[in-house]
DNA sequence: CGAGAAATTGAAGCCTCTCAAGCTATGTGG
DNA sequence: CCACATAGCTTGAGAGGCTTCAATTTCTCG
């Protein structure tokens, strides 16, 4: 993982516990506080922790075939990770959104399959991934955590493999969108869209020109409201029944 | 999981190594062996498994939102994993063959978020995941290859996300198909289609008629032959050419 | 041998893509 | 401050690949 900007810091650990609020939006704090580890625990799984950023739009985190050594939880911007096909097409994978973690596809080969790039600016936690296995012996609780993230990757991927249609895809993201906005304590009927629609349509295996007529037809239907990046829900309910065949419930 | 036909047997440790003989087709014997454990942690290891079958074609291995508490390795047949959508069509999530794991996408729910059911006559090692997680922590070798297994299975089901051609998923579908036969010891031209026309569509997201005409298009173009479930590879070259954009390798 | 499932083949239609042009916002330099 | 350049977005028209519908053939198995 490159670290362009990293910044100094003396400790990594503050007596004040400003790190330990820093990442309560990571999915391993979350992990360890609700098995009741013990202080020192604590501070074995913050001591691998390394706060990186930012990162600018368009600086990529890391890139296809890099060296893999690290998992990162994103702390806040997006992040968007894609692959390039021969002939130079963009397939994005994914967005990941803060509180999300990037990285856990690349465990199996050692090396990053996919491209990283942030999409605004972007702070990362990163996660030396040798020490946090290592510490996972120790902590059942952080073990059983990073075997459900990585089982729930396996599924997610698998959503927008169907053959759904242009509006059941875009419905299906926007309610995945808004659901984790939701989540992470945002608005979930006002979200403003950190990537263009091509990034959306290369998301949606769509032509960008579909994007912009499905939204076209969703704002007709009164199922959205849309100006350029910022996007309303006005019929969140109806836009769940249409992507319900895309994300199962 | 359900187990309608576990055989009786009355020591799950053979001294003649028969079971070990018997695992060396799951991904975690060799995980072990190749770490250098002595005996009694291969010991560990092969105390939780469970040898469960047959099921025959057909039958369930475990259903939609079963309780999750074990994966398993197929030993011997083929397991076809799917969903239904609410117009009841099926959705093939994939094709397990011997020394495959299915169940890991059932971590994070606890719950199986898929069917399984057996394609042909399939024999299946049975791991209690608690069990397992538990020996991971005082195996790290273990705990590596699990968190390889689940890793690997994210990118996997981003393969045939992309928006490739008819003609290019059912070429990547034949050359991976070959591909993990050969790893087995079989052969890699030669391949027995357990799975029907219509699975391999709900599978590659096409209509049960286009697999038929790709298939014929293939054949005419000299690229296979095939008969029924019977099928060869008469240019290998040609097929990986086809399938490259989506196998990536 | 006959019933039923699976597979094949043909014809018509539709959804999405491609290609091309025009539009809008942003930012830069004179 | 405005003209211009650029990137992103929108809109339209035409083409193409896959699907759907329907009918027929082939295979399997009791």
């Amino acid at each position: 993982m490159s670290t362009p900007s990293r910044r100094p810091r003396p400790n990594p650990i503050a007596d004040d516990g400003n790190e330990l609020r820093f990442c309560s939006t990571c999915a391993f704090s979350d992990a360890c506080l609700s098995q009741g580890y013990d202080k020192a625990a604590l501070m074995d799984l913050h001591v691998l922790v390394e706060h990186i950023g930012p990162f600018h739009e368009g600086e990529h985190i890391f890139r296809e075939g890099d060296e893999f050594n690290a998992i990162a939880a994103v702390r806040a911007g997006t992040v968007k990770t894609y692959v390039l096909d021969a002939s130079g097409q963009e397939q994005v994978l994914g967005f990941h959104l803060p509180g999300e973690i990037i990285g856990l596809n690349a465990i199996s080969e050692a090396r990053y399959p996919c491209n990283a790039v942030a999409l605004d600016t972007v702070m990362l936690c990163r996660f030396s991934f040798p020490k946090m296995a290592l510490l996972a012996t120790r902590m059942p609780g952080l073990q059983a955590q990073l075997f459900r993230l990585l089982s729930q990757d396996i599924g997610k991927a698998a959503l927008l493999a169907g053959d759904y249609s242009a509006d059941q895809r875009m419905a299906a993201f926007l309610v995945a969108l808004s659901r984790r906005f939701a989540q992470r304590g945002f608005s979930a009927t006002r979200l403003h869209l950190t990537m263009t629609r091509t990034d959306i349509a290369n998301y949606l295996r769509l032509a960008p020109e579909t994007v912009s007529r499905v939204l076209k037809r969703l704002q007709e239907d009164g199922l959205i409201r849309v100006d350029r990046r910022e996007l309303e829900m006005l019929d969140p309910a109806r836009l769940e029944e249409l992507a319900r065949p895309v994300l199962r419930h």
